[in-house]
DNA sequence: CGGATGCTTGAAGCTGCTCAAGTGAAGTGG
DNA sequence: CCACTTCACTTGAGCAGCTTCAAGCATCCG
């Protein structure tokens, strides 16, 4: 779980393989950090274990300390209403971050729980504060980062119609699936359908039905969570607005 | 319109007063600035005079060079989709930051209009990065300001209901818009109803009607932009979509 | 095999939208 | 100072999209 101290060429290069795919990449490597700072850096990430599915990762009120990137698996950030219905705000994914819910209230308030397998890397926040003050570009890289995040969750909800921002999550999210190059377009849904609805707020009927739609109208071919993209150029038409 | 090189305790007095109503009040006074700090942070902002309205601060596209702090007035800030809909995103009234959106882009993805005679506090990005390498507190202080600015944007849209998001919009905007203590509840609205209508994702009509079902209820008086709340405490619970 | 869960499909109803007309306030020019 | 225009807002009627309630299927798991 801990990462150890080991700095030899041979570490320090399987670390960089390790966060090729990952957010934190931005992060750590390409602003020129020498072996040093390297080390010092990979000294303040802790590396979980795979986490079995229904696990919070951190809830509502939870004091703010780390932030996450998922390496493997899926998480879903949400919030109950009053009514104790369920709100979700976003699915991250290998490579993306949470916790910056938490930057300014000092505690969470979403909650995180596994969707799938996962693992995840766990960088303390007050040792990257701490370890910023030093590593001049890395504070920068940091608030870089803290404002991409947000502005990702800005240009959601935009779409007016349902069947618009379907088409724009599945476009989105296809991507950011894919695990394989060999079959583009193709991947598989670590979520429930309620899950993406509350995401898109729509209901279930209503996402399920408006598939059925797209697959009719030859878009994109759907098997429970299994989706194949067929035509992503008209589909990007009706994730625009323009049909 | 620029800030004099001054540094007379009077002046620093001045300047105190200035920024008291202002959210970079939190960035530049209470972590415990001393004098020689607080000029160094002088010497960077740059009161603008006031501004008609109509103006733009700045557009999409736009090269990010600084953070603003509205003085006075109410500024808008929209996007427009690719049918040239005007889609709001926010307004910003006394006290209140605007620009964070450009952070990680480097270059701004909204508009920001001024609806209401405006004066603003400019701050120079650049000046304030290289400012808070020195005194680290100021560091995380933007960091926890940039991470307010968007949860703010964040807890609006929930609601399901129309009403419900009217009554929260409502809640919302009057503490902020209130300028006598005298007399709770009572403010005139900045903004138009088809501005209101966009922010809150629903049709001017609906708005309009809406509104009238408030007043109807006894919750809200309403006359063309004056307002005042009557009847808080069951606002309240419709904004809670207990209704 | 049987139950549970998740997904799909159908029918009826409501919310909010669009189109359209009407009203009131503020500004313009004679 | 008053008719005229203009703009912002209101109000009405009909319609479309989405929701809700309810039933039917398929898939997974014991």
């Amino acid at each position: 779980m801990h990462a150890h101290a080991d700095t030899s060429p041979l570490v320090l290069g399987a670390l960089r393989r390790a966060c090729r795919f990952c957010s934190l990449f931005e992060l750590c490597w390409p602003m020129g950090l020498d072996g040093s700072d390297l080390r010092r850096l990979r000294s303040i990430v802790r590396h979980t274990g795979v986490l079995p599915c229904g696990n919070h990762l951190f809830r509502v009120g939870d004091r703010f300390t780390a932030i996450y990137a998922v390496h493997t698996g899926c998480i879903k950030s949400y919030t109950l209403d009053a009514g104790g219905h369920e709100f979700v705000h976003g699915f991250h994914l290998r490579g993306e971050l949470l916790g910056f819910d938490a930057v300014y209230p000092d505690q969470h308030c979403c909650n995180a729980v596994i969707l799938q397998p996962c693992s995840v890397c766990v960088i303390p926040y007050r040792d990257i504060a701490r370890l910023s003050l030093d590593i001049h570009s890395m504070h920068s890289q940091l608030v870089r980062l803290m404002s991409r995040e947000f502005s990702k969750q800005l240009t959601n909800r935009e779409g007016a119609g349902a069947t618009q921002r379907i088409a724009a999550f599945l476009l989105n999210i296809g991507p950011r699936l894919q695990q394989t190059e060999s079959s583009p377009g193709v991947f598989r849904l670590p979520m429930s359908r309620e899950d993406i609805a509350s995401y898109l707020s729509i209901s279930a009927e209503t996402l399920s039905r408006l598939l059925a739609k797209l697959h009719g109208m030859g878009l994109i071919d759907v098997c429970r969570r299994q989706v194949r993209l067929v035509d992503t150029a008209r589909l990007n038409l009706i994730a625009q607005g323009m049909n």
